[in-house]
RNA sequence: CGCGGGGUAGAGCAGCUGGUAGCUCGUCGGGCUCAUAACCCGGAGGUCGUUGGUUCGAAUCCUUCCCCCGCAA
């Protein structure tokens, strides 16, 4: 099997990563171009071309995809198949026609839920019970191509979108290389998706950040979870905004209102929610320091309890 | 030179309109109590990130560099 891969992130790395250990022959690696990136504005390699770049496979990085360039690229390398892991770009048809054996994705979620782009992040944000991965066909509209194979895996209460993030990759590149050597053995199965079942999901961005004091603990505590390690949850004291990286159910019930905080200790702030609930916050982190427990900071800052 | 915040005792912070370093917690010793993350008394612990300068005198003003953090990507 000569592949093509294309792919950006470290999801991406981590199933260029397992092919190479599996001997796949790699003709080419497409990733997102370089970009300055990080503070002071760097220019920075995407995981992708680091991993490539180690191991001396050929990296392309075109800047348009349907300007003729990468579909002349992609012939000359007479991929048998190409492998898209959240490369970033939507590919031209004409492009994924190239192979014999067509394009192939893995995709953070048990599709057709969750079709779009941060997959992952939204199953813990709704709170999903399990989350899980999907290899499938390319197929002209989004992450609506034909399923191959998929498999679960639970969600932990406290598990963050990052820590999902890792084992799903990992998860991801291991049914990826099942679902490659089926494809060449011709015993891989092609399942429509039931477009009917489909959902899609929005990019993250940080108007999702602030913490509404008015929805349930655990509501709360999915969107604390969820928005990590990016863009992270955000609460509002004494005119600070405060990251949100931690916190912990608990009994104590209040009369307050939703956002006052009703008590600060050593186990942490405890915030009033909906229908006279509290949510523990045990971890934060302050304008211009880094995140600590809520013990902490609170030797450090006085809060008003009400 | 992309923008901004910060580096003060083990931890979190105050002091920063220049004059011999302070608070909370922890820690050590003692006391009190049936008892407690309780309370009281006392102690230890700091080259105030680094370099140079201004000054009679700098944590506090200017300068060099290092590190941390947020924005932006």
């Amino acid at each position: 099997m000569r592949i093509v891969f294309m792919g950006t992130p470290d999801f991406a790395a981590a199933s260029l990563k397992k092919l190479i250990e599996e001997k796949y022959e790699i003709a080419g690696v497409f990733t997102q171009p370089d970009k300055p990136r990080g503070r002071g504005m760097e220019m920075s390699f995407s995981p992708v071309k680091e991993l490539a770049l180690a191991h001396d496979l050929p990296v392309f990085q075109p800047e348009k995809m349907r300007d003729g360039t990468a579909l002349q690229i992609i012939k000359e390398l007479q991929p048998d198949i190409m492998v898209v892991v959240a490369y970033g770009r939507i590919l031209p048809d004409d492009l994924l026609a190239v192979p014999k054996y067509g394009a192939v994705n893995v995709h953070g979620s048990l599709l057709p839920k969750y079709r779009g782009a941060a997959p992952i992040q939204w199953a813990v944000l709704n709170g999903d019970e399990k989350s899980g991965v999907t290899t499938m066909y390319l197929a002209h509209d989004m992450d609506a191509g034909d399923i191959i194979y998929r498999e679960e895996t639970a969600i932990g209460e406290f598990e963050t979108a990052g820590e999902l993030f890792d084992r799903l990759m990992e998860i991801g590149a291991a049914l990826l290389v099942r679902t490659l050597r089926d494809i060449e053995a011709g015993t891989a199965p092609r399942i429509p998706q039931d477009h009917e079942q489909a959902s899609y999901c929005k990019m993250l961005d940080k108007s999702i950040c602030p913490i509404d004091w008015n929805r349930s603990p655990r509501e709360i505590v999915k969107q604390i979870y969820g928005l990590q390690p990016w863009p992270v949850a955000t609460m509002e004291l004494d005119g600070k905004t405060l990251r949100v990286f931690a916190a912990a159910y608990t009994e104590l019930s209040t009369g307050k209102e939703p956002g006052t905080v009703v008590r600060a200790d050593e186990a942490g702030i405890a915030m009033a929610c909906a229908d006279g609930r509290c949510l523990l916050i045990t971890e934060l982190q302050a304008p211009g320091k880094k995140r600590m427990k809520a013990a902490e900071f609170l030797r450090g800052h006085r809060i008003r309890t009400e």
